[in-house]
RNA sequence: GUGGAUGUAGUUCAGUUGGUUAGAACGCUGGUUUGUGGUACCAGAGGUCGCCGGUUCGACCCCGGUCUUCCACCCCA
């Protein structure tokens, strides 16, 4: 009995006509990262559970996809705990392997295992689809891509700066309105600090991180709910309703946290990296959102979100300063800084919005009918003269029906057609139909080669 | 992971208070036109009504489970 194919849950497959939109998405992508002078990389698909396990949180722990050991891999687990059926403790049993779940921490992986063959600063930019265990929705996929650009051994702020110019130049090519979010993860320690709780620094980012969904007395209830004492939420609220432009924004915040070294240290480092971007024309706007978290749990200074303006859709990128992600694996001292661009979201914000130049979608430019043995015999070489010009041609495989070729041509959206049938190899001249206007002409090789070229 | 909805031809959707042959449009195939597509006309193919089980004389319809897709939460690209 055949069975109905499918493929898993929150995975899809891509046909010719969005490869097509894919494709220009990622050319103009990688092409801006070029621009800026990083160089590519690839990593496996599979990485050791240990590098990527406590990386992301407790959370992104359980969105990591796990693979089972080769062979017998129950065989080498530990019978009590098999018996206790308790499946987080059984995993690291039988399971050393996972597929990745980002780019930037099997990217500081690979720089820790090749620092000796790595030119620092390293700029490099990775295109590559990563994985995650999460319930599908629009815009969330399990499967999906991600493009990467970082910067590695360098804790100049220039790269915060650089990161927003590639982000503007990146949804300027793209032709999509966003606004940049930023913040800075030392602000939110110094807040933390501010208020007298700095051990639940989690707990109140992610916490006010809802603001803008929740509302302010919501925000309240769930830092109260988290053992957050009222006098401490009395004191944060000044922070949660600050207002007026960047600059209003990190001075009123510089006078709050004036007690906190982190924090100062947080307002400076955005200051800096407003002021040098004040020169540099960037049209994209940025916002100083306080209220900007983000889960990574590696994230140490700058943070960045990108949100489409024209669409309700999660971020379309996100980034951030991450100061000792090598450290882990033996490296430490080394902060880099990076952004990720969501491939896929940015496909579904394009679609929306019909935001594609208009482009033929043809592969094929031109299409030969074929007629039979003799003409496809006489066809073929001059097949190869078109695709040394550069032209993109083809010939019908089979002297089908000429209704059925010309559907085909129509179908493929293939713009000329060639006939050549016993008038034509005599003559020399190709007639070639135009198939959106209709109209034939008569033409020599020659004459179709600088025609279509 | 929690809660809610969804699933009928290739596609978008009708439909049946549970009754025998399940419909439309578009698409597809063939013909009108064996050297001319996108228009028109004619004909045709295509569905075990997501899957498994239960209730029933009888289930596409009711019930349970399961999977898919979608929505909210969570989190994030």
């Amino acid at each position: 009995m055949a069975q109905k194919p499918s493929i898993p849950k929150g995975t899809r497959d891509f046909g010719p006509a969005e490869m097509v939109k894919r494709n220009y998405i990622f050319d103009t992508i990688k092409n801006v990262f070029k621009t800026f002078g990083y160089q590519p990389i690839e990593t496996p698909a599979m990485e050791n559970l240990s590098t990527l396990m406590g990386k992301y949180g407790e959370e992104g722990d359980k969105l990591l996809f796990k693979m089972l050991n080769s062979g017998d891999f129950l065989a080498k687990a530990d019978a009590n705990l098999l018996a206790e059926r308790n499946s987080s403790k059984i995993t690291n049993q039988i399971s050393e392997k996972g597929l990745r779940y980002d780019l930037t921490v099997p990217f500081a992986r690979f720089v820790v295992q090749h620092r000796n063959d790595i030119q620092f600063p390293f700029k490099r930019y990775q295109i590559q689809n990563v994985w995650r265990a999460d319930k599908p929705q629009k815009g969330r996929y399990r499967e999906f891509h991600q493009c990467d650009v970082d910067v590695i051994g360098s804790n100049s702020l220039l790269n915060e700066v650089e990161l927003i110019q590639i982000i503007d130049k990146v949804f300027e090519k793209l032709n999509i309105n966003v606004v940049v979010k930023m913040n800075n993860r030392k602000i939110l320690a110094g807040i933390a600090e501010t208020i007298g709780q700095p051990d639940k620094i989690i707990d109140i980012t992610v916490a006010i991180d809802k603001l803008d969904k929740i509302g302010l007395d919501k925000v309240n209830d769930e830092l109260l709910a988290k053992g957050l004492p009222q006098e401490a939420v009395d004191q944060l609220q000044p922070i949660l309703n600050l207002s007026g432009t960047n600059t209003k924004k990190l001075e009123q915040i510089k006078e709050v946290l004036k007690d906190s070294e982190v924090g100062v240290k947080g307002v400076e480092e955005m200051e800096t990296v407003f002021d040098w971007l004040t020169p540099l024309n960037v049209k994209t706007e940025i916002e100083l959102d306080l209220t900007l978290a983000r889960g990574l749990n590696y994230y140490t200074g700058a943070i960045f979100e990108v949100k489409a303006l024209d669409m309700q859709i999660g971020s379309i990128t996100g980034g951030g300063r991450y100061d000792d992600l090598t450290g882990v694996f033996g490296m430490p001292d080394v902060s880099g800084v990076g952004i990720s661009f969501g491939a896929d979201r940015i496909y579904d914000v394009m679609e929306q919005l019909d935001l594609y130049p208009k482009e033929s979608s043809a592969t094929t430019q031109l299409l030969f009918v074929n007629f039979g043995k003799m003409e496809q015999a006489w066809c073929l070489p001059v097949l190869s003269q078109l695709r040394d010009a550069g032209i993109s041609c083809e010939i019908y495989p089979q002297a089908a029906k000429m209704k059925k070729q010309m559907t085909y041509a129509n179908a493929r959206k293939i713009p000329f057609v060639a006939l050549v049938g016993e008038n034509e190899m005599a003559s020399g001249q190709i007639t070639l139909k135009d198939m959106e206007k209709g109209e034939q002409a008569n033409l020599t090789v020659g004459e179709l080669i600088n025609k279509l070229k």
